[in-house]
DNA sequence: CTGTATCCGTGTTGATACTG
DNA sequence: CAGTATCAACACGGATACAG
């Protein structure tokens, strides 16, 4: 009745035991900002089926990874959440986001919202920054993240957007088209509006450099 | 013709692409401290069989993350390696090695000697060694393995032993019990010789201290 | 001895449809 | 909205056979 398991006194194969399963690492991504309803994980990942998705939540839940909690009423939703040492794997995420950003085969794709924030939480750089303080609002869909920049730190959250120095508003695709990709804003102005000072949003859109390409080493693709 | 992949932007999710297949990230823990047979590797992970390791090895390949060398004559073996870029996984697999020392269910198990000195470049506490400076020598099988303490830090890797402070010999899940269950030297001498100076023993002993387990909050297991 | 290729039983995954 | 049921396809692991 158990499942396949590495054997393994290693913690990282331990590791794997328990969030080495398919969608197990994206499914706790999306809780990383807070707790998700069943459906908002099925929304931000569009390949995930229903029945997968069940079956992750509660090994999570019995890996002590993930709570379920009930909303007080009048909500009276079902909402699921990371425990303090579920939250604790952001930094292994992060780990995994950094390496794979030098892959030399990395394609650009949609991405979550929460995939947005994140990927602004590892890529910041404090050289960039440099003494720059400013609070940047990011509203997306029916969600809004707030942001802070000061004393060489960022600290990004879901949070209110009013009395912020910017504000980003639209689709996060094409906010991540022109932070990674070298679109300039006004090429995707249809799908993102930018308000504010625009001198502290071009300083802002330059704060997430992407290290260099590793080298291909396998040409026979 | 295409493997299942995540169509995600995220760049933990392209991560997941390249190394998120079974035995991906333990095959590449074998080769962080060097490169290794393809019969050394299936030693060190004695789950996998000989096909999936081919299939892994393709894929790591494929994706820079591992090349084929062939050694010299008289040799003329071929080994498997780690990139450059493949090499930087390991604070990857230090994160995920570190967030799982605290799962309440994690249990203790056979570990090969390049996971034992893994785990000592991941659990070194600064701390606990203060301005200790040490040699120490690392004798698991036909392996040899070389750690360096000072100034608040710690190398391991595979390096010679003649010239040390203290001499580890023997079987490296009995160090494993020793460093990390609790049990005094004393009890697993007949597989783990110590020799040098106790006292010196004594301190290398406690210097990799565990973190606390997270709670366990699915009582009913 | 060192790998690689093929077959096969089994369990996991994923798409669709369905229920409370 | 929040899952469950069903079923097909695939990946894994074991055994075996094969090539250098």
């Amino acid at each position: 009745m158990k499942k396949r398991a590495y054997s393994d006194g290693c913690a990282a194969a331990h590791a794997l035991d328990l969030i080495g399963d398919r969608w197990a690492i994206p499914v706790m991504r999306e809780m990383l900002l807070g707790a998700r309803r069943f459906s908002d994980i099925r929304t931000a990942l569009p390949g995930l089926s229903a029945n997968v998705l069940t079956q992750r939540l509660e090994e999570l839940e019995a890996a002590s990874i993930v709570q379920r909690r009930k909303l007080p009423p009048p909500a009276s939703v079902q909402v699921y959440e990371l425990t303090q040492w579920g939250l604790e794997s952001e930094g292994l995420i992060k780990a995994l986001g950094r390496w794979a950003s030098r892959s030399p085969h990395k394609e650009p794709g949609p991405m979550s919202p929460v995939s947005v924030i994140l990927s602004m939480r590892t890529m910041f750089s404090a050289d960039r920054a440099g003494d720059m303080r400013a609070t940047i609002g990011l509203h997306f869909g029916p969600e809004t993240y707030r942001a802070e920049i000061a004393g060489g730190a960022i600290t990004v959250d879901r949070g209110e957007i009013d009395d912020v120095d910017a504000l980003f508003s639209g689709d996060q695709n094409a906010l991540i088209a022109s932070l990674y990709g070298g679109v300039p804003l006004g090429d995707v102005s249809d799908r993102l509006t930018a308000t504010g000072n625009p001198d502290l949003i071009d300083h802002f859109m330059h704060l997430f450099p992407l290290p260099p390409a590793a080298p291909d080493l396998h040409k026979a693709q």
